[in-house]
RNA sequence: GGCUCUAUCGUCUAACGGUUAGGACACGUGCUUUUCAAGCACGGAAUCCGGGUUCGAUUCCCGGUAGAGUCACCA
């Protein structure tokens, strides 16, 4: 009695898929392995006209990136015959006949293949949102084939779901209206209605419909700008769902394990990348120094890749996402291409009143460093530390930041020495004190 | 407009008739600190409106209102 669970992702290679269609993929995918079913695959590509390789490329490539795996692999374009063969069965069987046209449009055909509709309601139990009903009267005899070769969304959604064995049928709230159409059919090929769950829409910032118009972005640009695989799932997977705890972040084990479809809400939600870059950050935070090195790469200034070792753990701590690497060394990392021009007042500890204490102990902390042999951060630490105790830690230490850096904003002092070396600090020290 | 769905802080959401309506992001304040970030503490912020049902409604029912989806020879 048993049977086992089959879900689907089937997008159509029109365009660059947006979140809300992987997140479709995220919940089918969730569901399929929580119920140890079986995830399919299928490329819905009988637009020929709009349908292009290379966003089946990105499908694909996504897919993969976030580390979905499918069970099989379809593409509707070459399964022409069984299509075929079903449209000939419903002429056959008089559930849809040949019918002629007055064209309306350009392409339009003189003759066209109609579903006869027996007019009838329709009722469904949507696993999300209950029972809805549909009056298909009003559907009219609709188009289910251009030609015999040529079938339409409607029929092939339904022939392929049933031919695939899919049980459960997991798409977006937009395909509510298109259900009592595919339980016609259904009923029409003798083929059961597998259950059906309408996730709620992902939506732009002002409660439409995430397009690309509004700003919705390909999943593969989230990963050019640095957000984690990890962090998508996650951030999808909260987006219409929770468990009711207070959890926040999530493995993927642990939403296989937690994962629960009535739980999912009914209402539409709006995509926040704030909170994405907190997530990411989490997850940031989780990554060895590894793969943190690994992943940032590709976002360091040129110059700098190679030698960017003692950086990376300034850069892991400030980031929310990989692409807000370069700007850093605009700001805060500034110091690695050198210091700006600044006044000699910025010198100056917000709580001295003139600048001859700045003075004499930038003299005092570049008398250190001259006699330092050994250039590590711990060594110029221990070396200033007593110094910094006894005069005031900022007073000592904010000057010294400032020589180095030219900036109010920058690591600490100590790393700044170690990263920028003994003669450059040297440099930079007297540099500061010229201005004095 | 017809049909369908939906409605808790700015945003994501919790509370399956009884809570001072909880959490997270963001925001504000403070602490810590050599700056920033982080961290910690605190704070402001919501049940769309109106009727029922009930001893008691965020919760159930009805009606409004608002928003969304869909009405293709696209999927």
């Amino acid at each position: 009695m048993s049977s086992k669970v089959v879900t689907r992702f089937a997008p159509s290679p029109t365009g660059l898929l947006h979140v809300g269609n992987y997140r479709t993929a995220l919940f089918s995918y969730l569901f399929a392995l929580q119920n140890r079913g079986k995830f399919v695959l299928r490329i819905e590509d009988t637009d020929k006209a709009r349908s292009k390789k290379e966003y089946e490329e990105n499908i694909l490539e996504s897919l993969n990136w976030l580390g979905f795996k499918h069970d099989e692999f379809f593409r509707q374009s070459e399964r022409a015959d069984i299509h075929k063969s079903y449209i000939e069965k419903l002429i056959k069987s008089g559930h849809a006949y040949v019918s002629k046209e007055t064209p309306k449009e350009e392409g339009d055909r003189a003759e066209v293949i109609r579903f006869k509709n027996p007019n009838k309601k329709v009722k469904f139990n949507d696993l999300i949102r209950g029972d809805i009903e549909f009056d298909t009267t009003e559907l009219g005899d609709f188009v289910i084939a251009k030609s015999m070769t040529e079938p339409v969304f409607h029929l092939v959604v339904v022939v392929d779901d049933f031919e695939m064995g899919i049980t459960h049928v997991i798409r977006g709230e937009d395909h509510i209206s298109n259900t009592p159409r595919h339980i016609l059919i259904q009923e029409a090929i003798g083929a059961p209605t597998p259950l059906y769950a309408h996730l709620p829409l992902i939506l732009a910032p002002d409660r439409s419909k995430l397009s690309k118009r509004k700003g919705a972005l390909a999943i593969t640009e989230y990963r050019e700008k640095g957000y984690l695989p990890e962090t998508m799932i996650n951030f999808m997977a909260l987006l219409g769902w929770n468990p009711g705890t207070d959890q926040e972040l999530f493995t993927m084990d642990e939403l296989v394990k937690t994962f629960d479809l009535s739980k999912v809400q009914k209402s539409g939600a709006i995509f926040n990348e704030e909170k994405l870059g907190w997530v990411n950050k989490k997850y940031i935070e989780k990554m060895t120094a590894e793969e943190f090195r690994e992943e940032a790469k590709s976002f360091l200034p040129e110059n700098l890749r190679e030698k960017s070792e003692k950086l990376l753990p300034l850069i892991k701590e400030k980031i929310n996402k990989f692409s807000d690497i370069p700007e850093l060394f605009n700001t805060e990392l500034s110091f690695t291409k050198g210091v700006p021009d600044y006044a000699k007042e910025s010198l100056k500890w917000r709580q001295e009143k003139d600048l001859v204490n700045t003075k004499e102990y930038l003299n005092l902390v570049l008398e250190k460093i001259l006699a330092l042999e050994d250039f590590s951060k711990e060594s110029v630490k221990s070396a200033l530390w007593p110094i910094a105790e006894e005069k005031g830690k900022g007073a000592v230490l904010w000057p010294m930041r400032y020589a180095l850096s030219g900036r109010d904003q920058s690591p600490d002092p100590f790393i700044l020495a170690e990263i920028l070396g003994k003669d450059e600090s040297i440099k930079r020290l007297k540099n500061a004190l010229s201005k004095l």
